[in-house]
DNA sequence: ACCAAAAACCGATAGTCAATCGGTTTTTTA
DNA sequence: TAAAAAACCGATTGACTATCGGTTTTTGGT
């Protein structure tokens, strides 16, 4: 799930664009940072075969696109890094959660509460399904 | 910030024991996986290089001991495996937790909800401070 | 102060994985 | 069907962890 530089980069690339060949995003990246259109397409390969990227044959070549949002993710990333530490029935990610919540914006946190309470909710109607 | 497993290994059991020097930790660790000492000691000197340990010699040898709090560590490290993903002013991390939420269970919400609330305490203080 | 034991330190090796790119094969398409 | 485009293969380099043998340094007892 740890991604090399070049992978972090390509995946925030197609975060930004619905989909890319190998060519188009070399000449993305040609210009910020060079490297050849082969170390682009063994990076985009590396990354479709950690199904990070999405992959289709169009007409001659490779369109590639997410394979995830970007939230969906994070959040895949945080468990993975995350789960050789959690200890089951601790509070451990809440509590990182916590140390990392004075970042966040009153706007934030509303939108959390939000999700709070559609969850409460969701547990009440699984309670009477 | 990223671990190898030894070095997990390690970094755990320093969050169950208080402090311990090098014998000890391997004479922990020879039971469950083998390794000679020296591997112990090389893997204290990584971890206390990345100041996730600390030591201090006591007598003839170091004591190690954990230098932060597991969910400080893990408020670390989720902050460092994300920040090449996150936009600034965008909900990402908050969009990432909610996408782990589903594995929170009502205690956590709890809790979760309780740190919203005292949050919201602390801006109004501080707004009229 | 000295010596033996204990511990720290150094250095080498092996394994994994990303980045890089040259060269070859396969696929397209004009 | 032949030139061009793209995919694929394989080799190299560079981090970094795990592992441990061997050497140096430190320490504590006598």
């Amino acid at each position: 799930m740890l991604l090399g530089e070049l992978e972090k980069l390509i995946l925030n690339y197609f975060w930004s664009v619905p989909q890319a060949d190998a060519k188009q995003t070399h000449s993305y990246f040609s210009a910020q940072r060079g490297g050849s259109l082969n170390t682009i397409q063994s990076t985009l390969d590396r990354l479709y075969k950690k199904k990070l990227l999405h992959r289709e044959k169009q007409g001659h070549a490779y369109i590639y696109s997410a394979a995830c949002s970007r939230s969906e993710f994070i959040g895949r990333l945080v468990r993975s890094v995350t789960e050789d530490f959690i200890q089951p029935g601790k509070d451990d990610l809440l509590a990182a959660f916590v140390s990392l919540s004075s970042e966040l914006d009153e706007k934030q946190f509303a939108d959390l509460e939000a999700t709070i309470r559609a969850y409460e909710n969701r547990q009440k109607n699984e309670a009477t399904t």
